[in-house]
DNA sequence: GCCGTTTTCGGCCCGACTGTTTTCAGTCG
Protein backbone atom coordinates (compact mmCIF):
# COMPACT_ATOMS: atom_id res chain seq x y z
CA UNK A 1 0.00 0.00 0.00
CA UNK A 2 1.57 3.36 -0.82
CA UNK A 3 2.10 6.15 1.24
CA UNK A 4 -0.95 8.34 -0.58
CA UNK A 5 -3.38 5.48 0.19
CA UNK A 6 -2.65 5.24 3.97
CA UNK A 7 -2.88 9.13 3.83
CA UNK A 8 -5.89 9.38 2.33
CA UNK A 9 -7.81 6.83 4.96
CA UNK A 10 -6.63 9.56 7.38
CA UNK A 11 -7.77 12.26 5.86
CA UNK A 12 -11.47 10.51 5.34
CA UNK A 13 -10.91 9.46 8.79
CA UNK A 14 -10.53 13.59 9.53
CA UNK A 15 -13.57 14.62 7.50
CA UNK A 16 -16.01 12.08 9.29
CA UNK A 17 -15.15 12.47 12.85
CA UNK A 18 -15.44 16.30 12.05
CA UNK A 19 -18.82 16.01 11.10
CA UNK A 20 -19.56 13.39 13.56
CA UNK A 21 -18.78 16.67 15.90
CA UNK A 22 -15.60 15.44 17.41
CA UNK A 23 -12.84 17.42 19.44
CA UNK A 24 -10.80 19.41 16.77
CA UNK A 25 -7.62 18.91 18.22
CA UNK A 26 -8.52 15.34 17.39
CA UNK A 27 -9.42 15.97 13.90
CA UNK A 28 -6.29 17.84 13.62
CA UNK A 29 -4.03 15.40 15.13
CA UNK A 30 -5.84 12.66 12.21
CA UNK A 31 -4.89 15.44 9.29
CA UNK A 32 -1.53 16.03 10.80
CA UNK A 33 -0.71 11.78 10.58
CA UNK A 34 -1.91 12.03 7.01
CA UNK A 35 0.09 15.06 6.31
CA UNK A 36 3.24 13.33 7.67
CA UNK A 37 2.70 9.78 5.99
CA UNK A 38 2.07 11.58 2.49
CA UNK A 39 5.49 13.66 3.10
CA UNK A 40 7.40 10.56 4.66
CA UNK A 41 10.03 9.55 1.57
CA UNK A 42 10.22 6.50 3.02
CA UNK A 43 7.34 3.77 2.44
CA UNK A 44 5.22 3.54 5.44
CA UNK A 45 3.96 -0.06 4.78
CA UNK A 46 7.26 -1.03 5.10
CA UNK A 47 7.66 -0.19 8.50
CA UNK A 48 4.47 -0.92 9.06
CA UNK A 49 5.59 -4.20 11.45
CA UNK A 50 7.22 -1.92 13.97
CA UNK A 51 5.12 0.30 16.16
CA UNK A 52 8.61 1.83 17.70
CA UNK A 53 9.22 3.10 14.14
CA UNK A 54 6.08 4.21 13.04
CA UNK A 55 6.20 6.29 16.47
CA UNK A 56 9.04 7.83 15.45
CA UNK A 57 7.15 9.78 12.98
CA UNK A 58 5.70 13.54 14.21
CA UNK A 59 2.63 13.48 15.08
CA UNK A 60 2.17 9.51 14.91
CA UNK A 61 1.34 8.30 18.83
CA UNK A 62 0.18 4.77 20.14
CA UNK A 63 -3.18 5.41 18.77
CA UNK A 64 -2.26 6.14 15.15
CA UNK A 65 0.77 3.53 14.66
CA UNK A 66 -1.01 0.67 15.58
CA UNK A 67 -4.30 2.11 13.09
CA UNK A 68 -1.50 1.95 10.35
CA UNK A 69 -0.59 -1.03 11.18
CA UNK A 70 -4.01 -2.30 10.92
CA UNK A 71 -4.31 -0.86 7.87
CA UNK A 72 -1.30 -1.91 6.22
CA UNK A 73 -1.96 -5.68 7.46
CA UNK A 74 -5.71 -5.99 7.18
CA UNK A 75 -6.56 -3.66 4.61
CA UNK A 76 -9.18 -1.56 6.62
CA UNK A 77 -9.30 0.30 9.65
CA UNK A 78 -12.44 -0.87 11.70
CA UNK A 79 -13.35 2.73 13.09
CA UNK A 80 -13.17 4.33 9.45
CA UNK A 81 -15.51 1.06 8.03
CA UNK A 82 -18.05 2.20 11.42
CA UNK A 83 -17.92 5.57 10.28
CA UNK A 84 -18.86 5.01 6.60
CA UNK A 85 -21.91 3.14 7.72
CA UNK A 86 -23.27 6.01 10.05
CA UNK A 87 -22.34 8.81 7.56
CA UNK A 88 -23.35 8.53 3.76
CA UNK A 89 -20.57 9.71 1.23
CA UNK A 90 -23.01 12.15 0.03
CA UNK A 91 -22.77 14.03 3.58
CA UNK A 92 -18.93 14.20 3.14
CA UNK A 93 -19.69 15.82 -1.58
CA UNK A 94 -21.58 18.25 0.41
CA UNK A 95 -18.97 19.58 2.38
CA UNK A 96 -17.29 20.36 -1.15
CA UNK A 97 -19.66 22.95 -1.33
CA UNK A 98 -18.34 26.85 0.05
CA UNK A 99 -20.08 27.47 2.82
CA UNK A 100 -20.65 24.34 3.72
CA UNK A 101 -18.98 22.72 6.27
CA UNK A 102 -18.97 19.53 8.25
CA UNK A 103 -21.47 21.49 11.53
CA UNK A 104 -23.67 22.55 8.49
CA UNK A 105 -23.16 19.35 6.51
CA UNK A 106 -24.31 17.50 10.17
CA UNK A 107 -26.98 19.22 10.75
CA UNK A 108 -28.70 19.14 7.39
CA UNK A 109 -27.73 15.40 7.40
CA UNK A 110 -29.41 14.50 10.79
CA UNK A 111 -32.19 17.36 10.66
CA UNK A 112 -33.61 16.64 6.90
CA UNK A 113 -31.95 13.00 6.08
CA UNK A 114 -29.68 14.56 3.64
CA UNK A 115 -28.09 12.01 2.15
CA UNK A 116 -26.90 13.00 -1.29
CA UNK A 117 -25.68 16.31 -3.36
CA UNK A 118 -29.23 15.23 -5.14
CA UNK A 119 -31.82 15.39 -1.89
CA UNK A 120 -29.62 18.58 -0.58
CA UNK A 121 -30.92 20.18 -4.40
CA UNK A 122 -34.36 18.58 -3.92
CA UNK A 123 -34.53 20.33 -0.41
CA UNK A 124 -32.80 24.05 -1.28
CA UNK A 125 -35.63 23.98 -4.07
CA UNK A 126 -38.76 22.84 -1.91
CA UNK A 127 -37.70 25.99 0.32
CA UNK A 128 -37.11 23.01 3.18
CA UNK A 129 -33.62 24.91 4.31
CA UNK A 130 -33.70 28.48 5.00
CA UNK A 131 -36.15 27.33 8.34
CA UNK A 132 -33.39 25.47 10.00
CA UNK A 133 -31.62 26.85 12.91
CA UNK A 134 -28.29 28.63 11.51
CA UNK A 135 -29.41 28.70 8.12
CA UNK A 136 -31.51 31.31 5.74
CA UNK A 137 -32.25 32.53 2.91
CA UNK A 138 -28.84 33.10 1.54
CA UNK A 139 -27.36 29.90 3.25
CA UNK A 140 -30.12 28.18 0.81
CA UNK A 141 -29.14 30.30 -2.29
CA UNK A 142 -25.55 29.48 -1.46
CA UNK A 143 -26.25 26.16 -2.07
CA UNK A 144 -27.98 26.20 -4.97
CA UNK A 145 -25.28 27.91 -6.61
CA UNK A 146 -22.40 25.98 -5.14
CA UNK A 147 -24.43 22.86 -6.15
CA UNK A 148 -22.30 22.60 -10.06
CA UNK A 149 -19.08 23.56 -8.48
CA UNK A 150 -19.23 20.86 -5.50
CA UNK A 151 -20.41 18.45 -8.58
CA UNK A 152 -17.40 18.83 -11.14
CA UNK A 153 -15.57 18.21 -7.77
CA UNK A 154 -13.02 20.82 -6.54
CA UNK A 155 -10.06 20.59 -8.59
CA UNK A 156 -6.73 22.19 -8.47
CA UNK A 157 -5.26 23.43 -11.80
CA UNK A 158 -1.23 23.39 -12.35
CA UNK A 159 1.13 25.77 -11.30
CA UNK A 160 1.69 26.93 -14.94
CA UNK A 161 -2.08 28.10 -15.28
CA UNK A 162 -1.76 29.32 -11.79
CA UNK A 163 0.92 31.59 -12.13
CA UNK A 164 -0.31 32.78 -15.34
CA UNK A 165 -3.33 34.03 -14.08
CA UNK A 166 -1.78 35.65 -10.91
CA UNK A 167 1.17 37.36 -13.34
CA UNK A 168 -1.68 38.38 -15.34
CA UNK A 169 -3.90 40.51 -12.43
CA UNK A 170 -0.52 41.73 -10.76
CA UNK A 171 0.68 43.32 -13.69
CA UNK A 172 -2.59 44.86 -13.60
CA UNK A 173 -2.99 45.96 -10.23
CA UNK A 174 0.63 47.67 -11.45
CA UNK A 175 -0.78 49.99 -13.63
CA UNK A 176 -3.03 51.72 -10.35
CA UNK A 177 -2.65 55.20 -8.97
CA UNK A 178 -1.05 54.66 -5.69
CA UNK A 179 0.01 51.05 -5.68
CA UNK A 180 2.99 49.87 -3.87
CA UNK A 181 4.16 46.50 -3.45
CA UNK A 182 2.22 43.43 -5.07
CA UNK A 183 3.29 39.73 -4.76
CA UNK A 184 1.74 36.41 -5.59
CA UNK A 185 1.36 34.80 -1.99
CA UNK A 186 0.02 31.05 -1.29
CA UNK A 187 0.96 28.01 -3.28
CA UNK A 188 1.74 30.17 -6.40
CA UNK A 189 4.60 32.04 -5.10
CA UNK A 190 5.55 28.05 -3.22
CA UNK A 191 5.40 26.53 -6.64
CA UNK A 192 3.71 24.25 -5.42
CA UNK A 193 2.99 21.84 -8.57
CA UNK A 194 -1.00 22.18 -8.30
CA UNK A 195 -3.12 25.36 -6.39
CA UNK A 196 -5.98 25.30 -5.38
CA UNK A 197 -6.34 29.37 -5.63
CA UNK A 198 -4.29 32.35 -6.32
CA UNK A 199 -3.44 34.84 -3.11
CA UNK A 200 -2.27 38.06 -4.21
CA UNK A 201 -0.84 40.79 -1.70
CA UNK A 202 -1.14 44.73 -2.33
CA UNK A 203 -0.36 47.59 -0.65
CA UNK A 204 -2.77 50.21 -1.92
CA UNK A 205 -3.28 53.96 -1.03
CA UNK A 206 -6.46 53.15 -2.41
CA UNK A 207 -8.09 50.03 -1.91
CA UNK A 208 -11.08 50.41 -3.83
CA UNK A 209 -9.82 50.95 -6.90
CA UNK A 210 -7.37 47.87 -6.60
CA UNK A 211 -11.16 46.01 -5.61
CA UNK A 212 -12.84 47.68 -8.19
CA UNK A 213 -10.43 46.75 -11.26
CA UNK A 214 -10.60 42.73 -9.91
CA UNK A 215 -14.07 43.40 -9.49
CA UNK A 216 -13.97 43.89 -13.22
CA UNK A 217 -11.04 41.80 -14.55
CA UNK A 218 -11.29 39.33 -18.03
CA UNK A 219 -9.96 36.89 -15.96
CA UNK A 220 -13.00 37.31 -13.29
CA UNK A 221 -15.81 35.21 -13.94
CA UNK A 222 -17.82 36.23 -10.35
CA UNK A 223 -17.33 38.26 -7.28
CA UNK A 224 -17.58 35.72 -4.15
CA UNK A 225 -16.86 38.09 -1.22
CA UNK A 226 -16.19 41.51 -1.31
CA UNK A 227 -14.72 43.19 2.33
CA UNK A 228 -12.51 46.41 3.00
CA UNK A 229 -9.28 44.66 2.92
CA UNK A 230 -10.10 41.26 0.92
CA UNK A 231 -11.50 40.15 -2.22
CA UNK A 232 -12.31 36.51 -3.44
CA UNK A 233 -13.06 36.25 -7.52
CA UNK A 234 -13.96 33.29 -9.37
CA UNK A 235 -11.94 32.74 -12.27
CA UNK A 236 -11.84 29.64 -15.31
CA UNK A 237 -12.55 26.55 -13.63
CA UNK A 238 -13.75 27.54 -10.73
CA UNK A 239 -10.04 28.77 -9.34
CA UNK A 240 -10.65 31.17 -6.60
CA UNK A 241 -8.56 34.29 -6.47
CA UNK A 242 -8.16 36.32 -3.35
CA UNK A 243 -6.43 39.56 -3.33
CA UNK A 244 -5.50 41.41 0.10
CA UNK A 245 -4.95 44.82 0.56
CA UNK A 246 -2.56 45.29 3.59
CA UNK A 247 -1.02 48.14 5.07
CA UNK A 248 2.65 49.00 4.08
CA UNK A 249 4.17 48.32 7.52
CA UNK A 250 2.30 44.54 7.78
CA UNK A 251 3.00 44.06 4.12
CA UNK A 252 6.43 41.38 5.50
CA UNK A 253 4.12 39.75 7.97
CA UNK A 254 1.19 39.58 5.64
CA UNK A 255 2.97 38.14 2.83
CA UNK A 256 4.68 35.40 5.65
CA UNK A 257 0.91 35.01 6.95
CA UNK A 258 -0.56 34.28 2.98
CA UNK A 259 2.62 32.45 1.88
CA UNK A 260 1.82 29.36 4.19
CA UNK A 261 1.72 26.93 4.32
CA UNK A 262 -0.65 26.40 6.48
CA UNK A 263 1.71 23.45 8.64
CA UNK A 264 4.65 25.96 8.24
CA UNK A 265 2.57 28.70 9.84
CA UNK A 266 1.35 26.73 13.04
CA UNK A 267 5.44 25.66 13.79
CA UNK A 268 5.94 29.23 13.08
CA UNK A 269 3.10 31.07 15.29
CA UNK A 270 3.79 28.43 17.93
CA UNK A 271 7.77 29.56 18.30
CA UNK A 272 6.30 33.37 18.56
CA UNK A 273 4.52 32.06 21.60
CA UNK A 274 7.22 30.21 23.14
CA UNK A 275 9.13 33.37 22.88
CA UNK A 276 6.18 35.37 24.80
CA UNK A 277 5.01 36.87 20.95
CA UNK A 278 1.74 36.77 18.83
CA UNK A 279 2.22 36.27 15.10
CA UNK A 280 -0.35 37.59 12.76
CA UNK A 281 -1.13 38.84 9.28
CA UNK A 282 -0.50 42.47 10.83
CA UNK A 283 3.21 41.98 12.25
CA UNK A 284 5.02 39.90 14.83
CA UNK A 285 3.77 41.78 18.33
CA UNK A 286 4.90 41.75 21.77
CA UNK A 287 2.13 42.80 23.42
CA UNK A 288 0.71 45.94 21.94
CA UNK A 289 3.84 46.75 20.55
CA UNK A 290 4.98 45.90 17.00
CA UNK A 291 8.44 44.07 16.51
CA UNK A 292 8.54 43.50 13.03
CA UNK A 293 6.16 42.89 10.24
CA UNK A 294 7.28 45.27 7.39
CA UNK A 295 9.35 42.68 5.56
CA UNK A 296 9.63 38.91 5.68
CA UNK A 297 13.21 39.12 6.75
CA UNK A 298 12.68 41.06 9.69
CA UNK A 299 9.89 38.65 10.41
CA UNK A 300 12.00 35.70 10.21
CA UNK A 301 15.13 37.10 12.05
CA UNK A 302 13.28 38.88 14.95
CA UNK A 303 12.15 34.90 15.79
CA UNK A 304 15.33 34.23 15.38
CA UNK A 305 15.39 32.32 12.12
CA UNK A 306 17.27 33.10 8.64
CA UNK A 307 14.67 33.83 5.78
CA UNK A 308 13.32 30.92 4.56
CA UNK A 309 12.26 30.64 0.56
CA UNK A 310 8.80 29.99 0.07
CA UNK A 311 9.08 26.59 -1.95
CA UNK A 312 10.66 25.16 1.49
CA UNK A 313 7.79 26.55 3.70
CA UNK A 314 6.41 22.97 4.30
CA UNK A 315 7.59 21.96 7.87
CA UNK A 316 9.52 19.33 6.75
CA UNK A 317 12.36 20.71 9.07
CA UNK A 318 12.97 23.98 7.24
CA UNK A 319 12.88 26.01 10.50
CA UNK A 320 14.69 24.02 12.41
CA UNK A 321 17.45 24.88 9.65
CA UNK A 322 16.95 27.93 9.25
CA UNK A 323 17.26 28.42 13.58
CA UNK A 324 20.55 26.42 12.66
CA UNK A 325 22.22 28.52 9.62
CA UNK A 326 21.48 25.41 7.84
CA UNK A 327 19.50 25.74 4.88
CA UNK A 328 20.48 24.79 1.65
CA UNK A 329 20.95 27.53 -1.18
CA UNK A 330 18.66 26.88 -3.60
CA UNK A 331 19.13 26.27 -7.25
CA UNK A 332 18.27 28.56 -9.43
CA UNK A 333 17.14 28.84 -13.00
CA UNK A 334 19.89 30.68 -14.55
CA UNK A 335 22.36 28.10 -12.81
CA UNK A 336 21.30 25.61 -15.62
CA UNK A 337 23.69 24.97 -18.44
CA UNK A 338 21.90 21.99 -20.19
CA UNK A 339 19.15 20.21 -21.29
CA UNK A 340 19.40 16.69 -21.76
CA UNK A 341 15.66 15.58 -22.98
CA UNK A 342 13.94 17.10 -25.90
CA UNK A 343 12.43 16.14 -29.08
CA UNK A 344 13.29 16.90 -32.56
CA UNK A 345 10.63 16.28 -35.76
CA UNK A 346 12.88 12.92 -35.89
CA UNK A 347 9.89 11.62 -33.80
CA UNK A 348 7.36 13.97 -32.73
CA UNK A 349 8.95 17.36 -32.16
CA UNK A 350 7.73 20.35 -34.00
CA UNK A 351 11.01 21.66 -34.69
CA UNK A 352 14.33 20.75 -36.55
CA UNK A 353 18.12 19.84 -34.48
CA UNK A 354 18.83 23.25 -35.78
CA UNK A 355 15.90 25.20 -34.64
CA UNK A 356 16.46 23.29 -30.83
CA UNK A 357 19.66 24.27 -30.78
CA UNK A 358 19.43 27.83 -31.25
CA UNK A 359 16.71 28.31 -29.36
CA UNK A 360 18.71 26.79 -26.51
CA UNK A 361 21.10 28.09 -27.18
CA UNK A 362 19.19 31.63 -27.43
CA UNK A 363 18.28 30.69 -23.65
CA UNK A 364 21.97 30.59 -22.67
CA UNK A 365 22.23 26.83 -22.54
CA UNK A 366 25.76 25.43 -23.33
CA UNK A 367 24.80 21.40 -24.37
CA UNK A 368 21.68 20.12 -25.05
CA UNK A 369 20.89 16.21 -25.68
CA UNK A 370 18.79 15.49 -28.61
CA UNK A 371 16.40 12.22 -27.02
CA UNK A 372 13.93 11.35 -29.53
CA UNK A 373 11.81 8.18 -28.96
CA UNK A 374 13.22 4.68 -29.59
CA UNK A 375 10.23 2.41 -31.69
CA UNK A 376 8.02 1.43 -28.99
CA UNK A 377 6.35 4.50 -28.94
CA UNK A 378 4.98 4.12 -32.30
CA UNK A 379 2.33 6.99 -32.02
CA UNK A 380 4.99 9.23 -31.97
CA UNK A 381 6.89 7.76 -34.81
CA UNK A 382 9.63 5.98 -32.89
CA UNK A 383 13.11 5.39 -34.33
CA UNK A 384 15.09 2.15 -34.83
CA UNK A 385 18.47 1.64 -34.61
CA UNK A 386 18.81 2.36 -38.04
CA UNK A 387 17.01 5.36 -38.68
CA UNK A 388 18.44 6.50 -34.86
CA UNK A 389 22.06 6.28 -36.84
CA UNK A 390 20.65 8.28 -39.39
CA UNK A 391 19.07 11.00 -37.09
CA UNK A 392 22.88 10.84 -35.09
CA UNK A 393 24.42 11.51 -38.39
CA UNK A 394 21.82 14.94 -38.98
CA UNK A 395 23.69 16.01 -35.59
CA UNK A 396 27.01 16.10 -36.34
CA UNK A 397 25.99 17.62 -39.48
CA UNK A 398 23.94 19.93 -37.28
CA UNK A 399 27.14 20.50 -34.85
CA UNK A 400 28.56 22.08 -37.81
CA UNK A 401 26.03 24.33 -38.75
CA UNK A 402 25.08 25.47 -35.10
CA UNK A 403 28.22 27.03 -32.94
CA UNK A 404 28.19 27.74 -29.61
CA UNK A 405 26.61 25.32 -28.30
CA UNK A 406 27.28 21.36 -27.83
CA UNK A 407 24.79 18.92 -29.38
CA UNK A 408 24.74 15.13 -27.03
CA UNK A 409 23.50 12.32 -29.75
CA UNK A 410 21.10 10.92 -27.85
CA UNK A 411 17.74 8.94 -27.52
CA UNK A 412 14.44 8.45 -25.12
CA UNK A 413 15.02 4.57 -25.29
CA UNK A 414 11.95 3.06 -23.50
CA UNK A 415 12.05 0.67 -20.98
CA UNK A 416 9.79 -2.49 -22.38
CA UNK A 417 7.41 -4.59 -20.61
CA UNK A 418 9.30 -7.44 -20.28
CA UNK A 419 12.21 -5.86 -18.70
CA UNK A 420 14.24 -5.34 -21.93
CA UNK A 421 15.58 -2.16 -23.96
CA UNK A 422 13.61 -0.96 -26.59
CA UNK A 423 17.10 -0.81 -28.59
CA UNK A 424 19.84 -3.28 -28.92
CA UNK A 425 23.11 -2.82 -26.90
CA UNK A 426 25.37 -2.18 -29.92
CA UNK A 427 22.91 0.98 -31.19
CA UNK A 428 22.72 2.33 -27.69
CA UNK A 429 26.70 1.94 -27.20
CA UNK A 430 27.59 4.66 -30.12
CA UNK A 431 25.48 7.08 -28.57
CA UNK A 432 26.33 10.08 -26.17
CA UNK A 433 23.55 10.16 -23.62
CA UNK A 434 20.65 7.37 -23.04
CA UNK A 435 17.74 8.52 -21.15
CA UNK A 436 16.01 5.64 -20.51
CA UNK A 437 12.11 5.79 -19.52
CA UNK A 438 8.92 4.00 -18.61
CA UNK A 439 5.84 4.57 -21.30
CA UNK A 440 3.74 1.30 -21.22
CA UNK A 441 2.42 -0.67 -19.03
CA UNK A 442 2.98 1.50 -16.23
CA UNK A 443 -0.08 -0.42 -14.33
CA UNK A 444 2.07 -3.66 -14.02
CA UNK A 445 2.66 -4.78 -10.74
CA UNK A 446 5.03 -3.75 -8.41
CA UNK A 447 7.74 -6.57 -9.09
CA UNK A 448 7.48 -6.38 -12.66
CA UNK A 449 8.13 -2.49 -12.71
CA UNK A 450 11.45 -2.72 -10.63
CA UNK A 451 12.57 -5.50 -12.59
CA UNK A 452 12.64 -3.45 -15.40
CA UNK A 453 13.80 -0.28 -13.65
CA UNK A 454 16.56 -2.25 -12.47
CA UNK A 455 17.73 -3.83 -15.24
CA UNK A 456 17.46 -0.28 -16.67
CA UNK A 457 19.72 0.84 -14.15
CA UNK A 458 22.36 -2.33 -14.48
CA UNK A 459 22.38 -1.46 -18.27
CA UNK A 460 25.86 0.37 -18.93
CA UNK A 461 24.73 2.27 -21.63
CA UNK A 462 21.83 3.79 -19.77
CA UNK A 463 22.78 7.30 -18.10
CA UNK A 464 19.53 8.62 -16.50
CA UNK A 465 16.12 7.36 -16.13
CA UNK A 466 13.49 10.08 -17.57
CA UNK A 467 10.53 10.96 -15.72
CA UNK A 468 10.35 7.90 -13.49
CA UNK A 469 7.10 6.91 -12.25
CA UNK A 470 5.34 8.25 -15.26
CA UNK A 471 2.70 10.06 -13.74
CA UNK A 472 0.27 12.63 -15.40
CA UNK A 473 -0.46 15.04 -12.59
CA UNK A 474 -3.81 14.90 -11.97
CA UNK A 475 -4.77 12.25 -14.97
CA UNK A 476 -2.49 9.11 -14.86
CA UNK A 477 -0.99 7.80 -11.38
CA UNK A 478 2.50 7.18 -11.95
CA UNK A 479 3.59 3.29 -12.02
CA UNK A 480 3.98 1.68 -8.44
CA UNK A 481 7.59 1.76 -7.52
CA UNK A 482 9.60 0.68 -4.74
CA UNK A 483 11.18 4.26 -3.96
CA UNK A 484 14.03 2.91 -0.75
CA UNK A 485 15.45 -0.13 -3.83
CA UNK A 486 14.92 2.03 -7.05
CA UNK A 487 16.95 4.67 -5.40
CA UNK A 488 19.77 2.44 -4.36
CA UNK A 489 20.34 0.59 -7.47
CA UNK A 490 20.49 4.19 -9.12
CA UNK A 491 22.85 5.36 -6.46
CA UNK A 492 24.81 2.00 -6.41
CA UNK A 493 24.98 2.43 -10.41
CA UNK A 494 26.44 5.62 -10.75
CA UNK A 495 22.79 6.91 -12.70
CA UNK A 496 21.13 10.29 -13.16
CA UNK A 497 17.72 10.47 -12.30
CA UNK A 498 15.69 12.81 -14.29
CA UNK A 499 13.00 15.68 -12.96
CA UNK A 500 10.95 16.28 -16.26
CA UNK A 501 10.47 20.17 -16.09
CA UNK A 502 6.68 19.41 -17.80
CA UNK A 503 4.58 21.32 -15.63
CA UNK A 504 1.60 17.87 -16.18
CA UNK A 505 4.88 15.92 -15.00
CA UNK A 506 7.29 17.20 -12.69
CA UNK A 507 8.73 13.24 -11.97
CA UNK A 508 10.42 12.86 -9.91
CA UNK A 509 8.36 15.52 -7.44
CA UNK A 510 9.70 17.30 -4.56
CA UNK A 511 9.87 14.53 -1.85
CA UNK A 512 11.24 11.87 -4.24
CA UNK A 513 13.86 13.94 -5.31
CA UNK A 514 14.77 15.08 -1.69
CA UNK A 515 15.26 11.59 -1.35
CA UNK A 516 17.67 10.98 -4.37
CA UNK A 517 19.66 14.04 -2.77
CA UNK A 518 19.98 12.34 0.60
CA UNK A 519 21.85 9.73 -1.20
CA UNK A 520 23.71 11.67 -3.54
CA UNK A 521 22.23 10.67 -6.69
CA UNK A 522 22.87 13.44 -9.68
CA UNK A 523 19.57 15.25 -10.72
CA UNK A 524 19.14 16.65 -14.38
CA UNK A 525 16.59 19.00 -14.77
CA UNK A 526 14.56 18.56 -17.98
CA UNK A 527 12.15 20.23 -20.04
CA UNK A 528 11.15 17.32 -22.90
CA UNK A 529 10.65 19.71 -24.74
CA UNK A 530 8.29 18.90 -28.41
CA UNK A 531 9.26 22.24 -29.64
CA UNK A 532 10.89 25.45 -29.07
CA UNK A 533 8.81 26.93 -26.92
CA UNK A 534 8.88 23.52 -24.54
CA UNK A 535 12.27 24.74 -23.70
CA UNK A 536 10.59 27.60 -21.63
CA UNK A 537 8.98 24.89 -18.92
CA UNK A 538 12.69 24.60 -17.53
CA UNK A 539 11.29 27.01 -14.59
CA UNK A 540 8.83 24.77 -13.60
CA UNK A 541 11.78 21.65 -13.00
CA UNK A 542 13.76 24.45 -10.86
CA UNK A 543 11.29 24.98 -8.79
CA UNK A 544 10.25 21.15 -8.22
CA UNK A 545 14.05 20.96 -7.27
CA UNK A 546 13.97 24.25 -5.30
CA UNK A 547 11.01 22.13 -3.14
CA UNK A 548 13.29 19.19 -2.50
CA UNK A 549 16.18 21.60 -1.36
CA UNK A 550 18.19 20.61 -4.37
CA UNK A 551 21.45 23.44 -4.73
CA UNK A 552 23.19 23.87 -7.58
CA UNK A 553 25.57 20.80 -6.94
CA UNK A 554 23.15 18.33 -6.27
CA UNK A 555 22.52 18.90 -10.09
CA UNK A 556 24.16 17.37 -13.11
CA UNK A 557 23.69 20.00 -15.36
CA UNK A 558 24.55 23.11 -13.67
CA UNK A 559 27.53 21.45 -14.42
CA UNK A 560 30.10 22.98 -17.42
CA UNK A 561 30.41 20.94 -20.40
CA UNK A 562 33.09 19.76 -19.65
CA UNK A 563 32.65 18.82 -16.32
CA UNK A 564 29.66 17.46 -17.71
CA UNK A 565 31.49 15.23 -20.13
CA UNK A 566 33.39 13.72 -17.39
CA UNK A 567 30.96 12.78 -14.82
CA UNK A 568 29.77 11.04 -18.55
CA UNK A 569 32.58 9.18 -18.56
CA UNK A 570 32.44 8.36 -22.13
C1' DG B 1 -5.09 12.16 19.39
C1' DC B 2 -0.42 14.13 20.32
C1' DC B 3 2.96 15.99 23.26
C1' DG B 4 6.49 17.59 27.10
C1' DT B 5 13.66 22.52 29.29
C1' DT B 6 6.33 25.82 32.52
C1' DT B 7 5.48 18.04 31.43
C1' DT B 8 1.81 12.55 32.04
C1' DC B 9 -2.66 16.75 32.17
C1' DG B 10 -4.18 20.40 29.80
C1' DG B 11 -3.02 22.64 26.46
C1' DC B 12 -3.17 22.58 21.18
C1' DC B 13 -2.41 29.37 15.77
C1' DC B 14 -5.03 33.37 14.29
C1' DG B 15 -8.12 36.71 12.10
C1' DA B 16 -11.58 38.17 8.20
C1' DC B 17 -15.91 37.62 6.35
C1' DT B 18 -20.72 35.98 6.11
C1' DG B 19 -25.11 35.12 7.60
C1' DT B 20 -27.98 34.86 11.08
C1' DT B 21 -27.75 36.80 14.79
C1' DT B 22 -28.63 40.96 18.83
C1' DT B 23 -23.33 39.02 20.52
C1' DC B 24 -21.88 34.89 17.72
C1' DA B 25 -20.99 30.40 15.22
C1' DG B 26 -19.40 28.57 11.17
C1' DT B 27 -16.41 28.64 7.41
C1' DC B 28 -12.27 29.67 5.20
C1' DG B 29 -7.55 30.27 4.45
Amino acid sequence: MQNAEIASHFDELADLLEIQGANPFRVRAYRTASRTILDCSESIASLADDIAKLRELPGIGEDLAKKIQTLVQTGAIPQLEELRQQIPRGVLEMMRIPGLGPKKAAVLFHELKIHSLEDLKKAAEADQIAGLKGFGKKTQETILKGMELAQSAAQRVYLIDAKEAADAVISDLRKIEGIGEVCAAGSVRRRKETCADVDILAVASNSEAAMDMLAKHRLVEMVIARGETKQSVRLFKGLQLDLRVVPAESFGAALQYFTGSKEHNVSLRRRAQEMGLKLNEWGLFRDEEMVAGETEEEVYEALGLAWIPPELRENRGEIADAEQGALPKLIELNELRGDLHMHTTASDGAASIDAMAEAAKTRGLEYIAITDHSKRVSMANGLDGPRLRAHWKEIEAARKRVKGIEIFKGVECDILEDATLDLPDDVLAEADWVIAVLHYGLNQPRDQIMKRLISAIESPHVDAIGHPTGRLIGKRKGADIDFEVFLKAAADHGKMLEINAHPQRLDLDDVQAAAAKGLGIPIVIDTDAHNTAGLEMMEFGVYQARRAGLTASDVANTKSLKDFKRLLNR
